[in-house]
RNA sequence: GUGGGUAUAGCUCAGUUGGUUAGAGCGCCAGAUUGUGGCUCUGGAGGCCGUCGGUUCGAUUCCGACUAUCCACCCCA
């Protein structure tokens, strides 16, 4: 009965050791993008199918071979989302936010599944981070947004990130392109590989991008999407370009960004790291101008990206980024004998009560053992309670990482040598903080105050 | 969907040129004079040697299929 204790393939486990990780980093992502005025909005799993095939586009990969797609007892054809936009989109519409101010900026943290053979940076169950902005075709939008992207990565502090610009242009140019690139490479046909003789007819953008070096020296001379951009796709990506340099963010154009997603239009980017097995795209978006009139919108501009969890988790593991730990337990209450273990558990939920992370026995161990247990976990302190502490309330308190011993009562006093050790952690937490930190605290408490 | 590597304890891995009871380190549990963790020592639990089939007197070992896993193609985040 393996397959009672082994997950399904392509999917993983987040256990208590990562999940402090993930979760200040989810914070991170979604805060930065609050600072941007992107604001959470969160949808199903599942969608009809029909979404995802108007949305993606019939002829994607993603669309073809990769939905988990399946019938519900109603006989609806449900799929698991492979993607966040579609959804993002769906939503918008059906709850008319465009009736509000625009642009509509939203964020999520979503599950997506796609049905694709597990490698590195590549699972059937991924977690993406992503924003939207609908209802604007100015460039100014697709600089803010591509510098969210940058901003979280900065702040994060990742390290050898390049930013990756190409314009694909709009349905009109984009249709010339593909005649003067099926043209081209029509003319070196016998030299292509076998998959890119299949591209030729369906997507001959995606010859660009073949690894093969036959095909790659092919494409090297093949027209370029840049130079067939009509008039106001090319003033358009001028235009981002220069948003792009005001804000000093860094970027190359690469011509071979192709999206796999029939949605993009004009700006596309990645993200690219190259440490992430082959799969170096920890984030990647663009601009879906036809996306809502193709879900039955009235038209609306929009774009955004999705930015890969687990790509991105890979590639601050790799770096050594430093992120939480779980938290220790700051007091075990180690009893002894039948009144000392219920004392122990009285007092620990004394404590907890004050906020405080204390444990005591749930085992029936020795008192050896609750020790060796306390030290385990990490405790960094802990109290014997036997006759002798029930007798006179009083207790020692041990520091485990010093061996340094303190007696102090029972109840308040205990309490209160609780919260001396919290306040100094507050003030070497803070003593601690880089230059400029202080700020980051600051707006912390304000936005503690807010909620109050 | 295609190709390559791998599969022995919770983890990292030895090993058997095919032969009774399959090993180490780490981890886990317990003990080392009766009320105090880390170090040390002792003991213990824990494996159908991935699954099914074939060859053989005999397979964890050789062969095949399947499954899982890792990596690459494809595609994408």
């Amino acid at each position: 009965m393996a397959l009672l204790t082994k997950a399904v393939r392509g999917t993983g486990d987040l256990l208590p050791d990562q999940s402090y990780k993930w979760q200040a980093v989810e914070r991170l992502l979604m805060e930065t993008a609050e600072t941007y005025g992107f604001r959470e909005m969160r949808t199903p799993v599942f969608e009809h199918t029909e979404l995802f095939q108007r949305g993606v586009g019939d002829t994607t990969d993603v669309v073809q071979k990769e939905m988990y797609t399946f019938e519900d007892k109603g006989g609806r054809s449900i799929t698991l989302r492979p993607e966040g936009t579609a959804g993002m989109a769906r939503a918008m519409l059906e709850h008319g936010l465009y009736g509000g101010a625009l642009p509509i900026k939203v964020s999520y943290l979503t599950s997506c599944y796609r049905y694709e053979k597990p490698q590195a940076g590549r699972l059937r169950e991924f977690h993406q981070f992503g924003i939207e902005m609908f209802g604007t075709d100015s460039p100014a939008a697709d600089a803010e947004v591509i510098a969210v992207g940058a901003a979280v990565l900065s702040r994060l502090d990742v390290k050898g990130v390049t930013l990756e610009l190409n314009s694909i242009g709009c349905p009109a140019c984009r249709a010339e392109y593909h005649k003067a690139l099926r043209d081209y490479f029509a003319a070196h046909e016998s030299e292509l590989c076998g998959t890119c003789h299949e591209r030729l007819e369906k997507n001959p953008m995606r010859i660009l991008d073949c690894k093969s070096p036959v095909c790659a020296q092919v494409a090297a001379d093949a027209p370029v999407m840049l130079d067939y951009l009509c008039g106001d796709c090319k003033t358009h990506f001028a235009a981002v370009q220069e948003h792009l340099d005001a804000a000093d963010i860094k970027y190359v154009l690469n011509p071979r960004i192709v999206r796999g997603l029939d949605y993009y239009t004009r700006t596309v980017f990645e993200f690219v790291s190259a440490e992430v097995g082959t799969q170096g795209t920890v984030c990647g978006g663009g601009r879906y101008d036809g996306l809502i009139d193709e879900l039955g919108g009235q038209h609306m501009p929009s774009l955004g990206f999705a930015m890969g969890l687990e790509r991105l988790m890979m590639i601050l593991g790799s770096q050594g980024i430093e992120l939480p730990e779980p938290p220790r337990c700051l007091i075990y209450l180690a009893g002894m004998g039948e009144a000392g273990q219920r004392e122990a558990f009285k007092t620990a939920s004394a404590l907890r009560t004050e906020g405080f992370h204390a444990e005591c026995d749930v085992v029936g161990r020795s008192l050896k053992a609750q020790m060796k247990y306390a030290d385990k976990i990490g405790a960094r302190f802990t109290v014997v309670l036997g006759d002798d502490e029930l007798a006179q309330q009083r207790v020692k308190l041990k520091n485990m990482d010093t061996g340094a011993v303190r007696e102090v009562a029972l109840g308040a006093e205990l309490c209160a040598a609780l919260y001396d050790v919290a306040f100094d952690d507050m003030a070497d937490a803070v003593s601690e903080l880089p230059d400029g930190e202080e700020k980051n605290l600051l707006r912390m408490l304000m936005k503690e105050d807010k909620g109050e």
